[in-house]
DNA sequence: CTGTTAGCGCTTTCAG
DNA sequence: CTGAAAGCGCTAACAG
């Protein structure tokens, strides 16, 4: 790997002026410049990232913290993020907390390390050390999916799909509606979404039955044991049931499938998220579109306003969602 | 952001000697190196990364090459290279191609400049170009998924893959089986999986009639098209069509039912990837699961050994496959 | 056991 | 328009 200094010297120049034609900074002769530039075509020259980073504390890259990184929901992130970082030309260093809570807050302190420029965190929770790590980061930094008061959010609008999806149950006729969430340390996926639902069948004069209430563990395994716990200890068996995650559907309608019971006929059923099986499980589910690749863009766009223009308020972001009607109701 | 500097005279010493603690080289006497770490736990002091590779060449991190970052081929393959690499203390720094292949070039560079430590590339494709840009990096590289010989290669079985899942039709009885491909260009996917389906047929003296074999493109929508043209320009209708991918054999199944056709009795159907929409689709999809996390693991694996090592001669390894039989044959 | 010195590759004043 | 010099934060001989 060569280095400016060669250049400069095979250019016979300094190289401060090697360096004012890479940066085109400040006033180069035509031939000089044109001189360099051959040499640095011939030679293949590039710029080490590190030494310039080392003088100018930039560095071009973001660094984007994910709960899991093979979810659905995170490459659709990461595609929206990454579609406008690439572009400004940011790349995208990777942290993959796999939900252990623990590491993000490590790796918010590596990222710092790296001088990164910025970080997008998709949190999952929101703890009292967390907010505090993130208080006393320098670094832009915006936080996907958990509102957190200091910094630039993207909300997704987990209060109202829940309300919007209770409220489909139930101009479709629907009074026992239950619920399959997780647990509430998770305020968007599990405090929010509950609280849209009790306050929907509320306001609607709907009484909910403690047992129509269950949790599980964001996956299809859990989603099937808690369907089944609704079904074996409810007194009152519902007519609908609303899970808060596709997966988590998908697992209640393995069960119910298992049972001998018709969808949507013996029991209307419902998710959040838009995952691609979504489509595929028989009768297609109703879910909610997040848009997650949205919520990408908006995130990697708020980060680099943030990094350029250097200005602190933070600014929140709530996205839209779409309901998905589909043969599961 | 505090420097090595300010620690040394907070704490009374020279800069070498926090770096000794630092690196635990080198005596350092006991009470001089506690005063050093009570310097920094107090200031919380971090070492920069930056001027740390500046010095070393060594940066922790690693590139990954993706052709298109939200597909679950590659958020498994992701998820298994961090897997082992985040246990190594390295950390990913991702670049998607977004299946322009030119940009496989620059980022190849880029990650030069940016001094990673190794580069792992999921290439959909090889030319001369690229593999003249592969031999002229000096940072050790592993090729997934294509055969490149000069790198080390983690490999899936195509061929034989393709072999397993043609064989299992004729066993089942079937002699007229379609095929749909993907551009030959990409060899594994591409030319290999056909020129197994071939071999197998040729193997067992049935005769492809020219319209059996159709072209797709990675999506399900392509699928449906190529169906489409299988069932209305063949003079002879096949009983069981190949798909090299799940997606294309997705959009196939919708063809098929939407024209009424019973599966598998009308029309066995099989795809490879053992992606999750290949679970629920109707009837379930039979299907090769190529197990991207550990092919992730295996490429990481290499890597970190060559980087270790500082070894070159390159390793290839062919992965197993697992043939899915579901009820869809 | 500890410090001095040099230098990694680059940018940025400050003088010409 | 161009160059000299200083310095970013760190590590690694080499001397003590």
């Amino acid at each position: 790997m060569a280095t400016i200094k060669e250049i400069a010297d095979m250019a016979n120049v300094s190289r401060t002026t090697v360096s004012r034609v890479l940066n085109d900074s400040g006033y180069v002769s035509k031939d000089v410049r044109q001189r360099i530039m051959k040499v640095i075509e011939e030679t293949g020259y590039v710029p080490s990232e590190h030494a310039k980073s080392l003088r100018t504390k930039k560095t071009k890259v973001i660094g984007v913290i994910l709960p899991k990184i093979s979810t659905e929901t995170s490459s659709r992130l990461v595609a929206g993020i990454d579609d406008i970082l690439s572009e400004k030309g940011y790349q995208i260093l990777l942290a993959n907390t796999n939900l252990d809570q623990e590491k993000e807050l490590e790796f918010i302190k590596l990222l710092k390390v790296r001088q990164v420029d910025g970080i997008i965190l998709t949190a999952t929770n929101v703890n009292e050390r967390l907010v505090q790590q993130i208080n006393k980061t320098d670094i832009p930094l915006i936080v996907i999916g958990q509102e957190v008061d200091s910094v630039s959010n993207v909300l997704y609008d987990d209060y109202h799909a829940a309300r919007a999806v209770v409220s489909l149950f139930i101009q479709k006729g629907h009074e026992a509606i239950s619920f399959i969430g997780v647990d509430e340390s998770d305020v968007a996926v599990g405090h929010l979404r509950k609280k849209g639902y009790i306050d929907e069948m509320t306001q609607h004069g709907l009484t909910v039955e403690d047992t129509w209430i269950q949790k599980g563990i964001f996956d299809i395994e859990s989603g099937y044991e808690a369907m089944k716990k609704i079904i074996e200890t409810s007194t009152h068996t519902p007519t609908a049931i609303f899970a808060v995650t596709d997966r988590l559907a998908v697992g209640a309608i393995n069960y119910l499938k298992e049972k001998g019971y018709q969808i949507p006929e013996d029991m209307a059923i419902a998710g959040i998220g838009a995952s691609e099986i979504s489509q595929y499980v028989n009768p297609p589910l109703t879910t909610v579109d997040y848009q997650n690749e949205a919520a990408g863009k908006a995130a990697a766009k708020l980060l680099i306003e943030s990094i350029e223009t250097n200005k602190k308020e933070p600014k929140k972001i709530t996205l839209d969602y779409r309901l998905l009607v589909r043969d599961s109701v």
